[in-house]
DNA sequence: TCTAGTTTACTGGTCAGGCCACGTCGCGCG
DNA sequence: CGCGCGACGTGGCCTGACCAGTAAACTAGA
């Protein structure tokens, strides 16, 4: 920034903004805990001296924050909620969903993240997380005569043992936001199209490929196929013009 | 899921909860657009038939969302923001600072999300993004004689640069939020270290390389350098204990 | 007629006070 | 000792009101 008059836009500061942010900067330094709880509504209505109207609004706006939460009855105040990334997650899904994010966009976002995640799998697994991704597989190759459903959960919980492994809290969020999303948007299609038992096989066959390279090592073999794998499965419902970008985080040269 | 007696569990519906469901699935499915106007909180209270406190806590609830701006003296009623990925990114940024995610995490999401976008940008840049990219490489030789700060600035032009030509909207959020967050936190350090005309010459050479691979086309090397350069700036301000998991990310032989 | 200042009708922001349903805790009854 | 029932405090919601702004309608002056 340069020196001298460089002024800033005056905002008419609002009450319960102001009641927010001193809540917040509260927590953000630790003053209040996660667990604890904050004073009743009464209470702050005297500590701040602002109504109870405005009061309730603050308290709206940092449960839409995801940072308290309250409930009637509670004769101790409002509960001042522990940061899991599982609300960071939640509030990320709300965000992606409602900005309308092209298929295109989110299935190359879901490549980036899963290779990512999957490379560091391979170095940094810990034998229980190998453990945990065996047993997903296990659980797929069962599902396959059980039916979809169970076949797409025991999918993702593969996938979540991958992102655990990764020791990486941002790519697991991402990995549990982008997901979600993707699935959500075309799940019908996906169900009708994996409703063949064929299919799963071959999926059943990439996970184990994915598997292998993450538990001898090899994170850029793992990075690769799971990156392909996407691609192949889901590539089918991005428009063809879109497909380039796509193509641009595969290993293969350009045509 | 499995069919039969699965009952979910209730949850006692709130008046204001149920408003902001409404008019977010009014947007969401486009009967409201971006731009557009909301009724004035007295009309929304002869509509919803609640009273205007609440239909105000369901305001401030949009408005933390984002998907809304009320402001007095407005005769048409609260604004319906366009959903613009930056509001994704405001959100996204007070999150994760929130969540007192690590900076190791951040590091190394940052180390993906700059790799996949370099990746990217160098098999679908446009010229126009090519020179955006060259005129901020200038300004940061420029910058270099007149301080930190607009040497900074040219450096995030750089980088917003590639993201943008990666086409990835997802890419571009992600890279604006863990660049804002990851300087805030170490902003101060950064600063002491870079002030050194030395430092900012082999930071200017490192961005050369990085657009020399991504307008040859290199995408591999492109997202190798711009990778390499990350670790080799930050890796000093994460413990020591937790390099091996960003170490990882690099294309280095394990021990 | 056109402009400049003023009025007016609305907006959102805030307040005071009150009612209700529902948890929690403790007292007293069996 | 155990159990049920009340009192108390909580959050959810409502009514009705006042204020400070904005913008458009209006009016007085050139």
């Amino acid at each position: 920034m340069t020196e001298g008059t460089h002024f800033q836009r005056v905002r008419p500061v609002r009450l319960y903004q102001d009641i927010v942010d001193q809540i917040e900067s509260a927590i953000a330094r630790g003053a209040l805990k996660p667990g604890g709880r904050l004073p009743s509504e009464r209470e702050l209505v005297a500590q701040f001296g602002a109504s109870r109207a405005t009061v309730r609004e603050a308290l709206r706006v940092l449960e839409a924050h995801g940072v308290v939460r309250s409930r009637p009855g509670q004769p101790s105040g409002p509960e001042v909620l522990s940061f899991s990334p599982d609300s960071l997650a939640n509030q990320m899904t709300r965000l992606v969903q409602l900005d309308g994010m092209s298929l295109t966009d989110l299935l190359a976002f879901r490549m980036v993240i899963d290779g990512a995640a999957s490379r560091l799998a391979a170095r940094l697994h810990t034998p229980e997380q190998r453990d945990a991704m065996e047993r997903s597989i296990a659980a797929m190759e069962q599902a396959i005569e059980t039916g979809y459903d169970e076949f797409s959960e025991a999918d993702v919980a593969f996938h979540d043992a991958i992102a655990q492994a990764s020791r990486n809290a941002m790519i697991q969020v991402c990995n549990n936001v982008v997901r979600g999303v993707v699935l959500q948007v075309i799940e019908d299609k996906v169900r009708r199209a994996f409703d063949s038992e064929a299919l799963m096989r071959e999926s059943l066959q990439h996970h184990r490929d994915v598997f292998e390279a993450i538990s001898t090592g090899d994170g850029e073999a793992a990075s690769r196929i799971a990156r392909q794998k996407l691609y192949d499965y889901y590539a089918g419902y991005v428009p063809e013009e879109d497909r380039a970008g796509i193509l641009a985080l595969l290993d293969v040269e350009p045509p």
